[in-house]
RNA sequence: GCACCCGUAGCUCAGCUGGAUAGAGCGUUGGCUUGCGGAGCCAAAGGUCGUAGGUUCGAAUCCUGCCGGGUGUACCA
């Protein structure tokens, strides 16, 4: 009802000649549906008491909304409530499901999120993150945008030189017939495996060192020249198309796929090109023989761009990659979504296209995360590369399930894992329980999918058709719940406004709970108020799914 | 050193563009129960919102100092 916004807007232009852009909040459920305190904002102005200011506000809007509202008060030190009618509560209701901001109407948006490294393993980090960005899409989407997930990972770079390195020792050579022999499910860990190998030769041994860094320069060349056909490409090749198949098969386990991979060999000549341009526009400066953007001035730090062997570093590649997303989509936003841990990093980097580009500098939003941990710590063994994998997750949270449940449910599972790191605000490190995750009790995703799937068995006992209006007055367990379901669309502007997609955690679960309370002392089934229950239970069904829909959670009607 | 983030109940977290008694879940204690899926409902105990000041009619929320934890700070990604 975007009436009562409104309507408070001209009351208060009427009636004071100011122009404010008064807050309304839904408060309290003993104070009504909806509250003001503009009145005390505007007892100052106005250098008249809240209490009187709020008397005229509340005269105005009595009739100003007329029948829309059942009544409209003041309270404590000035707060104006108003409650509406059943029938405005009823007509909110019932849009409820549908009714989505429109904020990103019409505008193309690029999320990139993940960012997997190809020859490296998936770690728990780039699932949290994967969850995370895709919900964040989601919300885009429902505000109307078109949404891009993107993908951008590092297939050269000194991690690639160093699985190489491996690699070609594991091989015997550059022999590329034999990666026929190493089988398919064990590909992943096979290149894990030479990723920790080559990074303990970097550090423990100078030869190997060397020999690293010039095989991390041929990786650039061979992209330079294109070459598919040498013995030391074909290995690439290969092993780099394993590496994206390989997240595939997770992304599509996990329900987050998307639609372009962005390596960083792609990006690097852009953004090499860009940087150059811009060195010599002075944006860019030379330093000790590498290319940097001081950041000093802006109250940021120096950062290379360029190191002094004329390789790009992340840096210069992010800025490519930036030119590319622009290039491909034209988007109206692009969304990086991160680790806290590049916050000020990407702040450099942004910084430095702001000089020539201001407007994808201010088309861009950069979110971060933080870390997830296990509770109770992870058993780390001082062996380098052992990390706490993405499959480490997923595994830890399907045996808590089978333990809890005595079932094998992939969609239980997933729902568990994603609502858990979901139901935080993003941020802070979190901290995963697996065990509380998939618990059948308490802020959960199976306790939400389990909602649901009560929700719509109920339905399929009731014999009412579905109505297309409440006109029934609402009993007191009723208008809670339709109270409850109205807040909705308000929600996911919240969360779309924020990109926080905890606010529709947080709101299912107290939805789930408001239904629980007026399923405990009202039949629906049978009752001579089934028609308006029904219509009640299926809203709330249809709130649950689209909501746990947004998070990336499936919500199946049985379970 | 400088910069950024964080510090709310035993644990995990909401609440933070200032507002009405600081809220959930788990755990603890007690009650409801032959239920339309009880995976629920009701209630109790548990908080000087890290700390000291400041701004304000009003501060968990804004500002400053301090304490504690984390991250980043030139040729890794």
């Amino acid at each position: 009802m975007q009436t009562i916004q409104s309507a408070l807007e001209s009351v208060i232009r009427d009636e004071f000649d100011v122009d404010v852009q008064p807050e309304l909040t839904r408060p309290d459920e003993q104070f009504g549906d909806y509250a003001t305190n503009v009145a005390m904002q505007l007892a100052g102005r106005l250098r008249r008491s809240p209490r009187e200011v709020a008397e005229v506000l509340v005269a105005a809007l009595k009739e100003k909304m007329g029948d829309q509202v059942k009544d409209v008060t003041i309270a404590g030190p000035g707060f104006v409530n108003i409650t509406l009618s059943d029938a405005s509560l009823g007509e909110l209701a019932l849009q409820a499901p549908t009714n989505k901001p429109t904020t990103y109407k019409g505008q193309v948006v690029v999320a990139e999120y993940s960012d997997p490294n190809p020859f490296k393993i998936l770690h728990a980090g780039h699932l949290y993150t994967s969850v995370v960005g895709y919900a964040i899409g989601s919300l885009l989407e429902a505000a109307g945008g078109e949404v891009h997930r993107v993908n951008f990972g590092g297939d050269v770079g000194l991690h690639v030189g160093k699985t190489m390195w491996a690699m070609l020792q594991d091989l015997g050579g550059e022999h590329p017939e034999k990666l026929a022999d190493i089988p398919e499910a064990e590909r992943s860990v096979w290149m894990a495996g030479c990723y920790v190998k080559g990074n303990n030769a970097y550090d423990d041994d100078e030869a190997a060192k060397e020999q690293i860094v010039a095989l991390n320069k041929r990786v650039y060349q061979l992209h330079e020249q294109s070459d598919h056909d040498s013995p030391f490409a074909q290995i690439y090749w290969t092993c780099r198309q394993w590496s994206y198949e390989a997240f595939d098969v997770f992304y599509d386990r996990i329900g987050t796929p998307f639609e372009k991979y962005y390596p960083e060999s792609i990006c690097a000549p852009v953004g090499l090109k860009t940087v150059r341009e811009h060195l010599a526009k002075g944006v860019y400066e030379e330093s000790d023989g590498a290319v940097v953007f001081k950041g000093e001035p802006y109250g940021l730090h120096t950062r290379v761009f360029i190191n002094s062997q004329g390789i790009p570093t992340y840096e210069a590649k992010d800025v490519g990659l930036i030119m590319l997303k622009k290039q491909d989509y034209n988007f109206d936003r692009s969304v990086v979504i991160t680790d806290n841990g590049q916050g000020q990093y990407m702040a450099v980097v942004l910084k430095s296209i702001e000089q020539f580009a201001p407007e994808l500098t201010k088309a861009t939003s950069h979110l971060t995360h933080g870390v997830l941990k296990m509770r109770g710590g992870v058993k780390m063994s001082s062996r380098k590369g052992n990390i706490l994998r993405a499959g480490d997750v997923l595994d830890a949270a399907a045996s808590a399930n089978r333990q809890a449940t005595g079932r094998e449910d992939e969609s239980a599972v997933l729902g568990a894992v994603k609502y858990a790191f979901l139901k935080q605000r993003i941020g802070p490190d979190i901290i995963y329980d697996p065990e509380e995750s998939v618990s059948l009790e308490g802020n959960s995703g199976p306790y939400l999918q389990y909602a649901h799937a009560r929700a719509r068995s109920i339905l399929t006992k009731a014999a009412a058709q579905p109505v297309a209006r409440i006109h029934d007055l609402l009993d007191g367990g009723e208008r809670s719940l339709a109270r409850k379901i109205s807040e909705y669309p308000e929600v996911i502007q919240k969360a779309v406004d924020e990109m926080m997609p905890h606010y529709v955690c947080t709101y299912l679960y107290e939805l789930a709970q408001v239904f629980n309370r007026f399923y405990e002392h009202n039949r629906v089934v049978g009752d001579e108020r089934e028609p308006v229950r029904a219509v009640l239970v299926g809203l709330y069904a249809d709130v649950l799914k689209d909501g746990l829909g947004l998070l990336g959670i499936v919500a199946p009607d049985r379970m």
